[in-house]
This record gives C-alpha cells, structure tokens and sequence, in this order.
DNA sequence: CGCAGAATGATCGATGATGATCGTTTGTGA
DNA sequence: TCACAAACGATCATCATCGATCATTCTGCG
C-alpha cells in the first residue's frame, strides 16, 4: 500500500465519520500504529485533518451543522424582505381549512411564518418546513417520505410515494431558480427530481419568485410557463417580464413590502 | 470511548433536554463522573453549552417546545436512566454502515444518544428521532411518509408506502406499552398500526422494553413471541419473565444502568 | 547484483487522559 | 440556624497514547 493510498483512505474515513482512532485506521489500511501517526501527522501539516489524541477529525468540523445547513442559512438572509412579502401574499390565497401543497425551498419556507396564525393541511417535502409548522402552528402536516437530503433540506424518495400521490390539494407552492420564456427552470437536479413529484397534485401551481429571478437562466426546465396559474413577486418585476407572463395567461401578483399586494393581470 | 464522541453524546443530550445531570451523562457515555465534569468544563469552555450544578444545560435556553412536545417530555424524564441504558445497548448491537429501522416512542428516541457518534442509515416514523439525527450526527435518514401526529410524535399513512416498504433492515427497534406471554401489545391503535407498516422489514425484530412493562397488560396484542428476536431490558426483570422470554427462543439482553451488558439466554 | 535512501515496524521513555479517593463547598430541609 | 447529603475540586495511581530512536524491509538505480 502506497502512502498516497493511505492518505485517501484516511481523509475518507475522517469525512465520514465525526472522529477516527488510530487503531480504526490501523485496522483499515493494514499498517503499523506507527506509520498511521506519521500519516496523521504529514495530513495535519497539510491541513488536511486536524490531529486529536487517539486519532484524527475533519479540519472543519463546526460541531453540529443546524437543520438549515450552510446554503440555507445564506440563502435565508438574501432578499428576506421580499421573499416574505411574497410568503406572505401566498398565504393570502388561502382560506383555513383548505389543503396545500408546499415544495421546500428558502421562498417558500417564508410562508411558515404567516401560516402560524392559520388552520390548514400542509403536504410538504421539507423538513425546516414540517418542523417549524409543527411546533409554532396548529396546521395539520403531513410530510413525504424518503431520505432527507441535508444539504437542500428536502425528503425525497427513489420509489414512488403512495402518500404523495394520494394527496390531493387545491394549490402547490413552489419556488424556483429561474423563470423565463421556456418556463420554470432550477439548478439543482434533486430539487427538480422533487418538484416534478408534486406537480400535478394540485389545481393551481403557484409560484413565488422575487423579481431577481426573471433575470436568471438556469440549465434545466421544469415546466411550461402555460403550467403556471399564478406566479408571485415583488415589486422589482420588469414590463417585458409582466407582458411575458401576461402572453401565457398567467395571474401575476406583486406582493408590496408593506401591506396589500395588487393583482394585475388575470387569466 | 474517545473525547470527541463523549462531547458529541453530551451535547446531543444536552440539546434534547434543557438540562442534563452529570449521572445521567455518566450513564449515557460510561465514563466517570469526574470525565464527565472535565468534559463539561471543556465544552463550557467552548461555549457550547453552560455549566450549572449538577450538570450542564443548553446554551440557548429559548428552547422552544410546541404542543407536542409535552407529552413526550413528561414520559422521557420517567425511568430515564433505564431507559437511557437499553438504548445504549441497542446501539452497541449496530455497527457503523448497518441500516436499521427505528419505530417512534420515548425508550427508542434515547437511541438518539449514543447514535450521535455513529455512521449508520436509520429509517425512522419518528418525527424528534429524524430531527435529532438530522441536528446532532451524521446518519443518514430517511423518513416514512404521512401524517404528522402530534400526541404520538409519528408519522403515518393510511396509504401504502413505498418508501417503507423498499427499504429493508438488518434490525428493527420498538419500545411497546406492555410484554406478556401473549406477545407484544400497545395500547394506542395508531402506534399498533404504525408498527405493523414496519415489521417485516428487518430480519430481527429487536424490542426494547423496562423491566416495568412485564407487569403490563394492554388491549390490543402487536404479535406473538416468537416473531420476537432480541428483548433488551434493564436488571429489574423478573425469574419468570426471563423464563417466559427463554421458552419461546428470545435473546434476552439485561443492560445495566452502569456499563456492560449481559447477556442470558440465546435462541 | 549490490548499494543507497526511504519507508516501515518495533521498542521504550515521556506525556496526557482517566478514574478513584478525599476534603471542601453548596444547596436543601427540618 | 443547623445538619445532612449531594456535588465539586484537587490530588494521585494507573493506563493508553504519543514521540523518538533504531533495526528491518522495500524500492529504485547504477
């Protein structure tokens, strides 16, 4: 065995788990306990790990990533006066008691915040989501299964879901990348893989985007503009962007940072 | 047990309860009382977590619990140090990579725990079970889908779920109401529908259960014996329901509150 | 084939962590 | 206020781990 194999396996082995003996990594790569604290070391000089007494851990472990990892968080802090605007204009729409569909996203997890004050079914894939409606809100939650994918913070299964076929709702909320003439677009191929799950559950497909996102253009297509029944923004929306939507016969809503939000064209 | 996996045990306990004794962590980690204090007077340190007598509470005290946390918090203080070391020893059955299949209820959720250290792939119809792991540790998780109900702190469908029904276990843990030659019974018919959704899915069926819950009798029986792999309980069981256990093949496993576990009779 | 240099493994003294003991402090209840 | 018990801190013996040194093995090259 190389050295530079060992090397692998050993950052291998500390990325997975939170903390790794010297013994463990004797065990794994077959060498003497000496040879492994040499590797340590040489790995800690290059600032590959950090060196512990009895092993080695990652070189960033900030103890415990919070439910909202990194990306969430950032994203979070973007534009957070429209994007709860925008939440809140969703919100609106909805009557108590009605079923709703909400996809996982930064926007649309916006939307807990009014919705604590309301009496409603939500059917979600995200899990901050879910949790949030659970403990600050007296919503009825019902949840998709599946694996729960940190990183984008959603649940998503690679088998068919009889929960989510069998739910059927009035509205789906969903956020998204980009929006432009070839329609819904996003970036990540997981958060498609989930959206296009949900679609088709509900009457309407309503989408909350903030202005910023008319501009974008992302390398995947969701779905149709002529799919969307209403999409949700802020004030920030261009004409050509308007007279798009209004071309595809979609209800545009500009949601206002203060209060009412005004409905301009309609289908 | 190395200091790293301690610290990440104590926290992971200390964000579960607002505030945890230096015994209930000494029982958690096996180690003495006097690491214990070292270890808290390092992460108190590190600021993340406070040091009080007795013990070490949570940072950020706005720990904010919902409705349905009160239940299931009046019952996880309730034989805590039993319940604490079966589950324990139930993690000691696992090794990292294993997939297992944890079912909802208080003497399960202590798994949490000692799983903190763990790398393992847990399916789970436990909302606090998904959430701790998912916050605390590395495992991957995956969740059934359905209804979030708050008394019971489960997730259920009335509908078939693939994603149960796709994913297969090495071992399935579940706590029960009561044990008795009849078999294993529940008193809540949500919890008995919950846990036949998951059994069938494992190839050992491993129940944890206080020795309190051999004097139980509830209404409704789970299943027989004999579909019963392991029974893992504390010191207070009785001759006869060791005996009992014995006669019908089951491999009976006494934790104590201490460190090792002892096992007593084999299939 | 033989040699030089590096890598590896083993040994041993040094260092650090752990657990038990004991005296002191703090909180609690009569 | 006093007495008692629990919790704490300090100290020390024990043991695992570490670092340094040296012998051995592996590797590449003339």
């Amino acid at each position: 065995m190389h050295e530079k194999e060992r090397h692998r396996i050993i950052l291998s082995a500390v990325e997975d788990r939170p903390v790794v003996t010297v013994v463990d990594l004797c065990n794994l790569t077959n060498v003497s306990e000496a040879t492994v604290r040499r590797d340590i070391a040489t790995l800690h000089m290059q600032k590959k790990l950090r060196r512990v007494r009895g092993g080695a851990e990652a070189i960033s472990p900030p103890a415990f990533v919070g439910l909202a990892g990194r990306t969430f968080a950032v994203n979070e802090t973007f534009r957070i006066r429209e994007k709860a605007a925008i939440a809140r204009a969703a919100v609106d729409l909805c009557a108590d008691g009605e079923s709703i569909i909400i996809n996982g996203g930064t926007t649309t997890f916006q939307m807990v915040h009014p919705l604590a004050s309301r009496r409603m079914q939500v059917f979600t894939n995200s899990f901050p989501i879910a949790e949030h409606l659970l403990k600050h809100s007296k919503n009825s939650v019902m949840l998709s299964g599946g694996t729960i994918y940190r990183e984008q913070n959603i649940i998503l299964s690679p088998f068919d879901n009889d929960v989510t076929r069998n739910f059927y709702a009035r509205r789906m909320f969903m956020g998204a990348q980009g929006l432009g003439p070839l329609g819904l677009m996003e970036a990540d191929p997981l958060l498609i893989q989930a959206e296009q799950k949900l679609i088709g559950q509900a009457d309407e497909l309503v989408v909350l985007v903030d202005s910023s996102k008319f501009a974008q253009r992302s390398s995947l297509v969701l779905c149709a503009l002529d799919r969307i029944h209403t999409v949700i923004t802020d004030e920030g929306i261009s004409d050509q962007a308007a007279s798009m939507l209004e071309a595809a016969d979609v209800t545009l809503i500009v949601a206002r940072p203060g209060s009412a939000q005004q409905q301009e064209a309609a289908s």
